[in-house]
RNA sequence: GCCCAUAUAGCUCAGGGGUAGAGCACUUCCUUGGUAAGGAAGAGGUCAUCGGUUCAAUUCCGAUUAUGGGCUCCA
């Protein structure tokens, strides 16, 4: 006699053990087909799930995110059944839900073509226009393993062998294709039809490169045939604003086969770069940093000593001369710790935060380069924080404060905290390992931050505060951190005088908030679509004349603004007013100003914004004072209001 | 590094076993025009590199390099 409570309190009494897909007919024969399964007492499972006793039960559909959920889950065993259909030798894997869709690893003896997709992708509308029914079945482990063994299909007998032998296992069989899984599913594939394949790739066995490669296809299923439009529609626009393709339309920089992941700057990206650089020159002194450079080639015995040659020997690029072996460096702390070395240092001058913007070389893997974002030569906005263990606490919170602030100033808000603790691969006591993990997990909820663990995912020299941004299709690029470390001071033999006279050694916080420069650029691009705010526009002002008559005026008021510390540049081209604005707004100039007869007569500016507002004729000294406030607070207080 | 794909003019891209084409950009000339493309003419390519097949390769095949999408790895 199960009493069944929906979402709005209302009770349901039933005589016997019900079905969610029977309490939803009970409901509304609309409802009932529009159930792809419920929450009971807040698990969500399969509408055919039989409720034998008193229970909450809400129903899920296509509007609710669990919907989504399993139409995606859905759509991925889909995938695998057109695909068994088509190449019966190939072998299914795992198809797990990801964000916006699925993807289903699959093991096949030649690779999968484009045409293949197609195919696919055909067959399974066919599947889900039969709308085949999902049933559910159990299974106990032994009995499972010889399921799949039987089906040869080697990679699911594997991933059962490691489930306990007293594990009842789900199954779930639509037509002739049966699948390990834990569910839920839709109740039959006329639920599913609103997918694209998007793209073929390759990925190792178990997530680990010494296994097999397998042929991974990514989906993505949305709940109607629009939402399957707006995000495709979605991802086309987030490609108009990929750093490449904007760094060559606006020249900003170029990379090329000579200089495999080295950036070639041009004047433009330049002036960009040196406006973060010295913007954050400005924020380290005004937040007790010392700047300091070091060098870049370092003889091998450093890296030897301080552990990077041992744990990151592969990625240094070496330069030998003579009789001796260098290695540019791949990162600053070890230089930094040299500088702290000379002479001898009192607790009294601790914290002492040494910055430098260093540049570094890593030789990635070459899959591993990525625009200017994974690059090989980088230059990194580094500091090393040394103080004592009892400053930790107030040095990371003052961090993660100054970091936000420079952030805000940039334009991002949304930030992705990320805490990645001890690996295989390390240096240091484990005793070292437990105080530096906790003054970072500490920190972050101080300042009750919402982050989550990465084990096994930190430096080998200590623990990492990861400070993400993303990139315009989604992707997640670490750029700041915070690194807790006890043991390079030690190795490298640093060390200061206590309050008692005796020698200690110092902790040393390895911090980034830009993480390279490379990197954070390639992201403001992405995240402003080229449209770098005014503080940061390469140029700021763009002067146009109408005709030849107005050149002189021109170019007297380039040089007023110029004098005023404004990157303002003329367009004085023999060219119609018309194609003038237009370059100049596909190139992003935050502000045009038209000067004709009547601009010179009446002593005043007319004004253009690269978002065509028209902010109409401008006394200069206006003008000026409004762009030197945009630029000072940094976009805050835009000219236009 | 691994899997798949790609590499043709400065850029974006067509093309195809008999040594190449468009649009934009560029140069010159005409045009002096008031807020997103004025007109005409011209110039521009060892078809990524190295090999192989072929009478003939930019085109087919292989290798290399780079790039793109992933995996693995990382700022």
């Amino acid at each position: 006699m199960p009493t069944i409570t929906l979402p709005d309190g209302s009770q349901r009494d039933y005589s016997n053990a019900v079905s969610i897909y029977d309490v939803a007919l009970d409901i509304g024969p609309g409802l009932a087909k529009a159930a792809l399964g419920g929450h009971i007492d807040g698990v969500l499972c399969d509408a055919s799930t039989l409720i034998e006793s008193d229970a909450q039960l809400a129903i899920v559909t296509s509007r609710d995110e669990d919907g989504l959920h399993l139409i995606r889950h859905s759509t991925a065993h889909l995938m695998a059944q057109a695909v068994k259909q088509l190449y019966p030798e190939a072998q299914v894997t795992i198809g797990p839900v990801i964000e916006d869709g699925f993807y289903y690893d699959f093991s096949y003896e030649r690779p999968f073509t484009p045409d293949d997709l197609d195919a696919i992708e055909k067959r399974m509308g066919e599947l889900a226009k039969k709308a085949i029914p999902i049933e559910r079945s159990e299974i106990g482990r032994d009995d499972a393993v010889a399921f799949f063994d039987g089906l040869s299909e080697d990679y699911k007998a594997e991933i059962i062998r490691d489930i306990p032998a007293d594990e009842i296992l789900s199954l779930y069989k639509q037509d002739d294709f049966t699948d390990l899984c834990r569910g839920p599913h839709v109740p039959n594939t006329g639920h599913l039809g609103h997918f694209k394949l998007m793209k073929l790739a390759g990925a190792y066995w178990r997530g680990d490169s010494d296994n097999a490669m397998l042929q991974r296809i990514y989906g993505t299923a949305w709940a109607s045939k629009k939402d399957l439009k707006a995000y495709l529609h979605r991802l086309e626009e987030a490609e108009k604003r990929d750093h490449r393709k904007i760094g060559k339309q606006l020249d900003l920089f170029h990379l090329q086969e000579e200089a495999p992941g080295m950036v070639f700057w041009h004047a433009d990206g330049w002036t960009i770069y040196q406006a973060v650089e010295q913007y954050m020159r400005e924020r380290q002194k005004e937040q007790g940093y010392k700047e300091i450079r070091t060098p870049q080639l370092v003889d091998m015995s450093l890296w030897e000593k301080s552990g990077h040659a041992d744990k990151f020997g592969d990625d240094m690029f070496a330069v030998s001369t003579d009789d001796r072996k260098f290695a540019l460096k791949p990162m600053n702390c070890p230089c930094h710790v040299q500088v702290f070395n000379q002479g001898l240092r009192s607790y009294r001058e601790l914290p002492l935060r040494l910055a430098e913007f260093g540049s570094c070389h890593r030789n990635e893997l070459s899959g591993a380069l990525h625009g200017i974002m994974r690059v090989r030569g980088f230059v990194q906005d580094d500091g090393h924080i040394f103080c004592t263990e009892q400053q930790i606490q107030e040095e990371c919170a003052t961090f993660i404060d100054f970091l936000h602030s420079v952030y805000d100033d940039f334009g991002f808000t949304e930030v992705i905290y990320r805490l990645s603790t001890r690996p295989a691969n390390r240096v240091g006591s484990d005793e070292s390992w437990d105080k530096s993990e906790k003054a970072l997990a500490d920190a972050l909820d101080a300042k009750g931050l919402d982050w989550q663990e990465l084990p096994g995912e930190g430096a080998f020299y200590g623990p990492k505060i990861e400070f993400s941004l993303k990139d315009c299709i989604g992707r997640v690029w670490q750029c700041g951190t915070m690194q807790v470390d006890f043991s390079m001071p030690g190795r490298l033999d640093a060390n200061f005088v206590d309050a008692n006279g005796e020698r200690q050694a110092p902790v040393m916080l390895h911090r980034a908030i830009l993480g390279s420069f490379e990197r954070f650029i390639g992201i403001l691009i992405e995240n402003h679509e080229g449209k770098m705010p005014l503080w940061l526009a390469p140029t700021q002002v763009r002067i146009i004349n109408i005709t030849d008559k107005q050149q002189d005026y021109c170019k007297n008021l380039e040089k007023t603004l110029s004098d005023q510390g404004l990157r303002a540049h003329s367009d004085l081209r023999n060219e119609k007013i018309g194609l003038k604005i237009r370059e100049a707004t596909l190139g992003r100039v935050p502000y045009m100003l038209v000067i004709g007869d009547k601009e010179i007569e009446s002593g005043k500016v007319s004004v253009r914004t690269r978002d065509a507002s028209e902010l109409g004729p401008m006394d200069l000294d206006t003008l000026v004072s409004g762009l030197k406030l945009e630029i000072a607070s940094r976009g805050r207080d835009p000219l236009e209001d």
